[in-house]
DNA sequence: AATGAATGAGCTTTCATTCAT
DNA sequence: TATGAATGAAAGCTCATTCAT
């Protein structure tokens, strides 16, 4: 009937199953525990999912979304590619630290999902990496990176380090300051770049 | 009685396993499939093997072990730190090509592993950094690359970046040459860290 | 919600186990056989129970309690000790006819059971030596039974001596008639503690 | 070759069965336990015996005969039916302590492997209660047991007490004295048959 | 829409038994 | 005789999904 409260409630079970898949990988997680977390019937979950992978593939979608979203918007909001890409290494690495869930998810079972399920969300990444590639671009138009880089292949490279550092860092409970690692990649990467 | 002939099958299994779970990943992979793959009774694996899970983490610590030595004794040919990074680089890349189930198997099944069983194999991934930080520091006592660099940190974005990239290659069936990519890697990495 | 429901499931899935656990013993027992006798899948035990084991314990301590409050009341109707001890000694030997599935599940497999599982039955087999004691001190008090008799020995002897012939009849397919015998018995018993 | 060594063999085995079906119940023994037991390899059991059940049948008709052969010969060294009884309670008493392993086998597997195997054995039990039985009609004879007695159902029932007290004993960690309780059964059966 | 009891396919693991050496 | 590697049948248990209420 209430659409909001549809929403709400599908909403609801997103945030549940990004936590329980967090915690426990999709193949452990159970459709009873997202429920219970959702404080719902487990049947009702297939009211608004056609099935555990599709939740799963959702999750993944709508989280992406609103995360490339929200870069994209915070990019926006500052001024040379440089910045950008400063931002951009922060926003990824502090990820963890605002939404160790979501996170974890992304860095763990995407994955294996990307592998073993056809999945829309696949373009969601390339999405982040044509984000980052647009603004190597700019940096190229402003005359501060070299234009024989291949602009596709060191977004790859740039998005993938930030990726594995903040994955080992996830994986091997390390010790080392995640701001300071992020200097370093953003110093050496710029180097690398550089005109 | 004869060894020969026991780590005959118990390779025959973990080639096996290698090919089966990079195939359907570990939760989907049926440990009959393997038995099937080694052409033994299923109830065989548990003679070498206490359980599936067993099973998988042998096959990541050996098969690592295995890479890592070969990677070292590849390296050790090389002069020159440049040179050695090069190599490095090629054969990670490489690996997807000689070795596909290896490959796959490495860089999708393992991380889940990583979070989710207690594994010995997470210091391999460490040996394999260390080996990269090691030629670094070789780079700096050549006085190739800048004293300042934090070679950990470093290492650990080397080896994230190809990891990543080869892995988008893998999962997103890419188009791109992985040996261009190489050198783009490459060039931005040593650009990124030279003197 | 229905909790009569309920409860009919789970007395359903306790007979049918009763029965089957008697057929074929414990461990030749297979929950789908158990399962297609309360003409339920078997997965749905599960939801009753947590373990083939927790199963049979319960069918256990559900039915012994049964028992011996059954007992308790009939005798409670019975004036006198010697009455008393006539009618549980009757009771006891006629279980085997009224239900032989209990009957052979307490002779056979619950002497298994009390050894290898933990199992809170064993206190009902106490309660119904203890219901036989009793009857014995209101003997003594009456002046029938002499006051020296060690209570609790004669108790459990005379359970014992009931418990082994019927299990020698049902095991043996005897011939002899179980209420001459109990006659017997019951005349050797009274003679042995008689003042 | 040689029949001694033969027997030493298949005597081992037997040993070590008798220790570990009484240690972990027939269907929880692991044939391969035996052979550890019997310090031979697991597939030489199956050259002394056909198959597990055989083993254990073999071993309670070989047991069996074995007690009742030795109880005989004890009961030839007493004078009278009185002191004959006496000395088989003691004995059936004392199993307990001399051969824990013998008697739990006895008093707990015997009873499962009646029902559900075809057993031989069961002749055994019936030459022990005939055994009790002619010691019971030499004490007519002697004119101290009361005529018009059933002998088999009272011998049924001084054997059924015995195990079933010992029993007890032995599942429930008892701490009465099997002595005293031995004198208290002998009284009250005597009491009960006696002229 | 919401519930949760019921279903049953599916898979790991065990272990008695066999048989080549 | 003795060995023990190999076999494969068999069953307990889980949990995604369905559907009557």
């Amino acid at each position: 009937m209430d659409t909001d409260s549809d929403n709400d409630k599908r909403q609801q079970i997103i945030r549940a199953a990004t936590k329980i898949f967090a915690r426990d990988g999709y193949y452990n997680a159970k459709i009873s525990d997202i429920a219970k977390e959702a404080a719902i019937a487990h049947g009702t979950v297939y009211l608004y999912f056609e099935s555990k992978e599709e939740l799963l593939l959702t999750v993944f979608d709508e989280q992406m979304a609103e995360l490339v979203h929200y870069v994209r918007s915070e990019i926006d909001k500052e001024e040379g590619s440089v910045q950008k890409l400063h931002r951009m290494i922060t926003i990824q690495m502090q990820l963890i630290e605002t939404n160790r869930d979501l996170a974890e998810l992304l860095l763990i079972e995407f994955r294996q999902s990307r592998k073993f399920f056809e999945s829309s969300s696949i373009n969601r990444v390339a999405d982040y990496i044509d984000l980052i590639g647009n603004v190597l671009k700019e940096g190229i138009d402003e005359g501060v990176i070299r234009k024989e880089l291949n602009v596709s292949t060191a977004a790859t490279m740039l998005f993938c380090s930030i990726e594995g550092i903040v994955t080992r860092w996830v994986l091997e409970d390390a010790q080392y300051s995640l701001e300071e690692t992020a200097n370093t990649v953003m110093e050496v990467f710029l180097n690398g770049i550089k005109k």
